[in-house]
DNA sequence: GTGCAAATGCAAATCGTTAGCAACAAGCAT
DNA sequence: ATGCTTGTTGCTAACGATTTGCATTTGCAC
């Protein structure tokens, strides 16, 4: 999902900020990058497994923790599950988390963050971040059958 | 901060729905109807201790899950800390984090909710439940200091 | 009161995540 | 290339939140 230059400037960036790029970091970079889902630490940790043997759990979460520290990342806390992460998007955007597959679509309103805002300054506070989630169910249409 | 009266009322409609109000549910009942705060667990168990020394805090989280389930209370799962709890309010509203203190500051807007049913309905869903959190710091007026 | 299913307390188990530590390897200096 | 120094790794044990198994107790319908 991501052009391979893209992912040598990344690993620039970084080695700028002072991180080494070690073999387990530059594999989990990589999967990070062909990830188009929201995986969570134990699912890039298989596929990292599948790339080397011996990469281990603990270095997945370490380095989630220090891409997500650079601000590479992205976590998401979704209800009652563990932490599910994504490449920094440069693009803002919020999420719709279906209730039946778990599966995640992302989307973005400016009159949602506009609003936010305002309440935010109405209530005395300026935003550091913000959650926004919605956990719905897939409206059948009159026609096809409904998975699940 | 609910009534004598509404509480008894909440028993009676929790044993209409099957639900025994036995000596620890109703200790924490009472618990959660007079916290205003947003209690985890721990927090609710340690209340229900001074009041009956024998509770488990299983019997807390058994008792929370049931509640929930039952609609009378609402689990919140902020940023990285354990689920707190509040009794279901009859009016809906989001949260405002402090991120300084961990405050919790309710607010509400129909215009968001309307916002979100809109995005929904035009990915194809209809949402389930939704969770908005803003995560703030307090501006600092001009004048006073500032705690922290 | 009596009986029985449901609820309790306790301890052990589970899950996601972090920490401690000895072995190891990145990246700079040589 | 080679060696140093320090950050990073893999491993295992620890952690905090939450759940579960089970023997014992307790609502509450009769």
């Amino acid at each position: 999902m991501v052009a391979k230059a893209a992912l040598d400037e990344l690993e620039k960036i970084l080695r700028e900020a002072g991180v080494r790029i070690t073999r387990p970091r530059r594999i989990i970079l990589r999967i990070l990058s062909e990830y188009d889902d929201h995986p969570d630490a134990r699912a890039i940790f298989r596929r990292a497994v599948r790339v080397d043997e011996s990469i281990s759990l603990s270095t997945v979460y370490r380095t989630m923790n220090l891409l997500e520290d650079k601000g590479a990342i992205h976590r998401h806390s979704f209800q009652g599950g563990p932490s599910r992460f994504e490449h920094a998007p440069q693009n803002h955007h919020d999420h719709l988390i279906d209730v039946d597959t778990g599966n995640v679509i992302e989307f973005a309103s400016d009159r949602i963050e506009k609003l936010q805002e305002e309440i935010a300054r109405d209530l005395g506070y300026e935003i550091v971040h913000h959650r926004l989630e919605l956990y719905g169910r897939k409206i059948k249409t009159g026609k096809g059958a409904k998975g699940r």
